[in-house]
DNA sequence: TCTGTGTGCCAACGCCTGTTGACTACGCTA
DNA sequence: TAGCGTAGTCAACAGGCGTTGGCACACAGA
């Protein structure tokens, strides 16, 4: 506020702060505590206590709290382009792209929580919907009018594992295999993508 | 705690309080309040103002915040017997029951919202789960080991679309007609339901 | 008419929250 | 060695939270 801020939110490549290692920490404890209270229960207290660090820290490099959710929860959903898989596997390549990015990382669940409950959080979600996701579908599916609709059907069944298994912890889908999961999701995306409108 | 408490939770059928008209605006407040900010944001101090009436007075009438949950927010989904409709009818038959469910009241969006950031609120939709979707299941799967997992994958579909269409918002999943909701996902429980594991 | 119980409001409690500003310690450069 | 910017700590703020106890009124049964 006062304009002594550093405002380095771009720095030159190569270029290190004596601070990287408190920042790093602070993000990284900020993802584990948004992923598993949420946003409104993630405090920064609990956050700057999990980094070993003054609250005020937090403040200090990310402004306020909605700049260390923004700063500490950026997805890339890396989603591949799935014009180059055989058209008729590509639900089941969506299903496993999906899976490994929910076990390889804690910050999708912390998306999925934070957005259920804080309407940054689901305009993020949105976001990266419209902007990662439908372009991907856009391209395997013929008529773009149907686009929208297509990948929002493929993204509930996604959303709906996800929030089943990782966050309500219903234990029939907590426990099921990868491989199971994707056998059985892999269809219904892959009808999602290719089959005719009903 | 002091005792005064009237402890009237089952009042004979036909008495009347004075007190009923309250306990009903508390708890159409608290419906609402939580379907729309989840569990920590809903709070009773606002509650209280929708209900025109003061905070502590949901303190007296439900005694603690968990309490007033509880008793706001009571699902039975009153599930079919799908036994009862042709075995090829059942996906829609069922998606069709849960959209009506979701279009009719804010309880299933509450729990929702609550579930994905309360522990508590998530138990509670295990336990509706188990004690609803469960047995609705294994009465038309033939093999109880089968059971749970298609329940769940069943569950993850509804509860995926109810997310992304009442929650989140993602504006194609909003703007869908029910019977094309139906049209799409009912196949696809169906093929939970019914179809041979993969 | 008196009395007791249910109903409601008010003010306060202790705690926790995000956020701020002043103050000290380090490490570089001149 | 002096100076300066950065890193970090500490104590406090204003406000919101769930929750509590006391007090005032209304209405029923005696």
């Amino acid at each position: 506020m006062t304009g002594s801020s550093s405002d380095d939110s771009e720095v030159p490549s190569g270029a290190t702060r004596r601070s990287d290692a408190t920042r790093a920490a602070i993000l990284h404890a900020a993802r584990e505590r948004f992923a598993a209270d949420g946003y409104e229960r993630a405090t920064i207290r609990s956050i700057a206590k999990d980094a070993r660090i003054d609250p005020s820290m937090v403040m200090r490099y990310y402004g306020n709290k909605e700049g260390l959710f923004a700063a500490a929860v950026s997805v890339d959903l890396r989603l591949p382009d799935l014009s180059a898989v055989p058209r008729a596997e590509m639900g089941r390549a969506l299903v496993r792209h999906f899976l490994r990015l929910w076990e390889g990382n804690g910050e999708l669940t912390a998306m999925l929580r934070v957005g259920a409950t804080n309407q940054a959080g689901a305009e993020r979600l949105r976001d990266i919907f419209r902007e990662q996701l439908l372009p991907v579908v856009g391209r395997v599916c013929p008529d773009p009018e149907q686009v929208p609709a297509r990948a929002a059907l493929c993204a509930s069944q996604v959303l709906g594992m996800s929030l089943t298994r990782y966050v309500l912890r219903f234990p029939p889908a907590a426990a099921m295999a990868p491989e199971e999961l994707e056998a059985w999701l892999g269809p219904t995306l892959q009808r999602y993508l290719t089959a005719p409108s009903p």
